[in-house]
RNA sequence: GCCGACAUAGCUCAGCGGUAGAGCAGCUGUUUCGUAAACAGCAGGUCCUCGGUUCAAAUCCGAGUGUCGGCUCCA
């Protein structure tokens, strides 16, 4: 097998470069028109006027607008609001009790078990009961008691639910033969809570603050305990700073990629199908482009395609460990007295491949790549748009290795990730999973394979967060993470390390140089992940304004009058020729003005651009963000089109909102 | 799954016991125009579903379905 090398690149995808890509993109429109040379259009890319769209980097995000050291006085303040809110709660319902009320990234919640379920309107009460208590300044004083005379306070109070922290606090320490430790309490005029701190040094020191929403939360997030009901809000040192940060969580919203799905006509839901989504002709263009592009990639990298079954017997998932561990994710399917299901997983199908001959030392490794279609029961309550569905495709892979060269692998591997991502521009964050409590296998295999995984992360030069007992059933596992644009975090793509679930469970082998017949080492892994979570990451990423050889619409011809139409007709049937496979070059159905709305209404592409009085080379306003060109062409019938290679987001998104 | 909210035209929403509304988009006509919405007209609805209360339900009540915000960043 031919050397990989780890070749992180910021360059699209071969194979799949837009010929509408470039400053020619024009000028292949007006030879289509057989018209004159003109100058080329002002309008740029990278010109003013761009960042009006989503704006956000004008203001700066959260983080750049403060220094690590703010950081430390911002969750002070955080966790003093929270206490302040509490009291407002403590006061308006007294008998409440209190959960726990950390400080949190923008701001802060407080758990609280209530006799009713809480209104906007009591939300409106607790913030001016708050208001009142900045107002009157109380200090917050500090005080440390020996642990039996803090825990009778505390119960002595009714909070069991701090009772229950404490006594966690002495299990604790008794474990770990210490005697319980004492207690601090934090107070501010007539409120006491149980508390490490650090806090501000009074409440007139809290500044802008508003409460976001209410809802519930487990105590201690387990689903058997009590549901609590969690207020959340967000504070900031100036009036100023809150506005930013609620125009910023405003601005967040409208890339939102369900809202911008609609937007762009790429895909929509159903009831019919919870957590499955239907892709429209834009959306599955967009979709083959990627797939494309990994498919490009893997035929690079040595990978060979597969494709398995969706509907599978019992017996496999037994086989295979799922049964026991992931019976509860899975559809089942009754048919003829035998129990089927919708794979959740393409691995254990790719094992009967493996094993359709024998295998030799000189075949590994083998690359068995599968755009597989699973369906995973997902709880109700957990869907999300397209970032956590029930059904979905990965861009799955299945490598069977010897030992010595799964160091190598993963390394390339570690590559494949920072190459695809870096088509995109996108940071990938990478995290190492161990051993769980529920696994399969032996000890000591788990023990190699961490070990390996350690070394290539090593020899890759790649830093990543450990999380200790996070692995799957069968395998430690390297996860890829993205942030969305409301700063949720998602993971991406993985990489799992099989020394068990397929190698011995299917017993697979391979004969090695001395004629024996040994365990070939399992990697399981997708890139992309999910293709849909992927596309949904995608959109925000871009909030729709794809770079071109992404783009489902990559040209848009516009007449302006009627005796525009024929010509209009014949450029967007060479665009149509001229552009990447699978994307579109577009003409609108009838006349428009071109300062009119965008391409036919439902699109976000925009038909307004550069230019602005008569005449070439206008200076004016350049198409929208992301990278595009508009041309003028002028043929020998003087029709005049305006053409747009460049895609652009519609300037409000959403504007009837 | 659990807690809470929401579900009205293709989209975004108003209406909240008494004949179903707006803006945008669509269609027709006028306009044929050089860049942040030309003009006029028309059409468009099981008000999510089922059941109940009422002389009367989009509106009130109940159940179901779906969607949205959440469900340990740890005193």
């Amino acid at each position: 097998m031919e050397p990989r090398e780890i070749e992180p690149s910021t360059s699209r995808p071969v194979g799949t470069r837009g010929r509408f890509d470039s400053p020619e993109a024009v000028q292949v429109a007006k030879t289509a028109m057989g018209a004159q040379p003109e100058p080329e259009p002002e309008g740029r890319a990278d010109g003013p006027g761009d960042e009006e769209l989503l704006a956000a980097p004008d203001r700066g995000s959260a983080d750049e607008l403060l220094d690590a050291g703010a950081h430390d006085e911002l969750d002070a303040m955080r966790h003093s609001t929270a206490h302040v809110m509490a009291e407002a709660v403590l006061d308006l319902f007294p008998g409440a009790k209190l959960g726990i009320g950390p400080a949190v990234a923008d701001g802060f919640y407080y758990d609280f078990q209530l006799p009713r379920a809480l209104t906007p309107a009591d939300l409106e009460a607790i913030e001016a009961r708050m208001r009142e208590s900045v107002a009157a300044d109380h200090r917050f004083v500090r005080r440390e008691v020996p642990f039996d005379d803090g825990r009778a306070a505390v119960e002595g109070a009714g909070q069991v639910f701090k009772v229950e922290i404490l006594d966690d606090l002495a299990a604790k320490a008794k474990a770990a033969g210490e005697p319980s430790p004492a207690i601090t309490f934090y107070e501010h005029g007539p409120f006491s809570d149980l508390c490490r701190g650090p806090h501000v040094a009074s409440t007139g020191k809290i500044g802008a603050f508003k409460l976001l929403s209410v809802a519930g939360a487990y105590w201690r997030g387990d689903e058997k305990r009590p549901m609590l009901q969690r207020i959340y809000g967000t504070v900031w040192r100036t009036e100023q700073e809150l506005e930013n940060f609620l125009w910023r969580r405003e601005e967040a919203r409208k890339r939102d990629h369900r809202r911008l799905g609609v937007q762009l006509d790429l895909f929509s839901f159903h009831d019919v199908s919870p957590g499955a989504a239907f892709w429209h002709p834009k959306g599955q263009r967009l979709w083959r482009i990627l797939e494309d592009s990994m498919r490009e990639l893997q035929a690079r990298r040595g990978y060979t395609e597969v494709s398995t079954p969706i509907v599978v017997s019992e017996r496999l998932w037994r086989q295979s460990g799922h049964w026991d561990l992931y019976r509860e994710n899975m559809f089942l399917i009754e048919s003829e007295g035998q129990t089927f299901s919708l794979k959740p997983m393409n691995c254990p199908e790719s094992t009967f491949i493996y094993r359709s001959k024998l295998r030799s030392y000189r075949d590994l490794p083998l690359r068995f790549s599968e755009f597989g279609r699973l369906h995973r029961n997902e709880r109700s309550g957990t869907l999300a748009g397209l970032t956590r569905v029930r059904q979905f495709i990965q861009d799955d892979a299945h490598l069977y290795v010897r030992p010595d060269q799964l160091t190598d692998e993963i390394i390339a591997l570690l590559g494949e990730v920072m190459e695809s991502y870096g088509w995109f521009g996108l940071q990938p964050r990478f995290s190492f999973a161990t051993k769980p409590d529920k696994a399969i296998g032996d000890p000591a295999l788990w023990e190699r394979a961490e070990q390996l995984t350690r070394e290539a992360f090593a020899a890759a030069d790649i830093s990543y967060e450990l999380k200790p007992k996070d692995g799957t059933f069968y395998a430690p596992k390297i996860d890829i993470y993205i942030d969305d644009a409301l700063g949720r975090e998602w993971q991406m793509a993985t990489i799992q390390i099989d020394l068990t679930m397929l190698p011995e469970r299917f017993d697979l082998t391979y004969i090695d140089e001395s004629g024996k017949a040994v365990r070939p080492i399992a990697i399981h892994r997708a890139i992309y992940g999910s293709l849909e979570r992927f596309i949904g990451i995608l959109i925000e990423h871009f909030a729709g304004a794809f770079p071109l050889w992404l783009a489902p619409v990559q040209a848009v011809v516009i007449p302006i009058a009627d005796r525009h139409l024929a010509p209009a007709g014949e450029l967007a049937g060479v665009l149509r020729a001229r552009a990447r496979p699978g994307a579109e070059g577009a003409v609108h159905a009838r006349p428009r003005r071109p300062g009119g709305r965008g391409e036919d209404g439902r699109s976000p592409y925009e038909s307004r651009g550069a230019a602005g009085g008569r005449g070439l080379g206008c200076p004016g306003r350049p198409p929208r963000r992301g990278g595009g060109r508009q041309g003028r062409v002028t043929d020998e019938r003087q029709c005049t089109l305006i053409v747009y290679v460049m895609p652009a987001l519609k300037s409000k998104i959403g504007n009837s909102s």
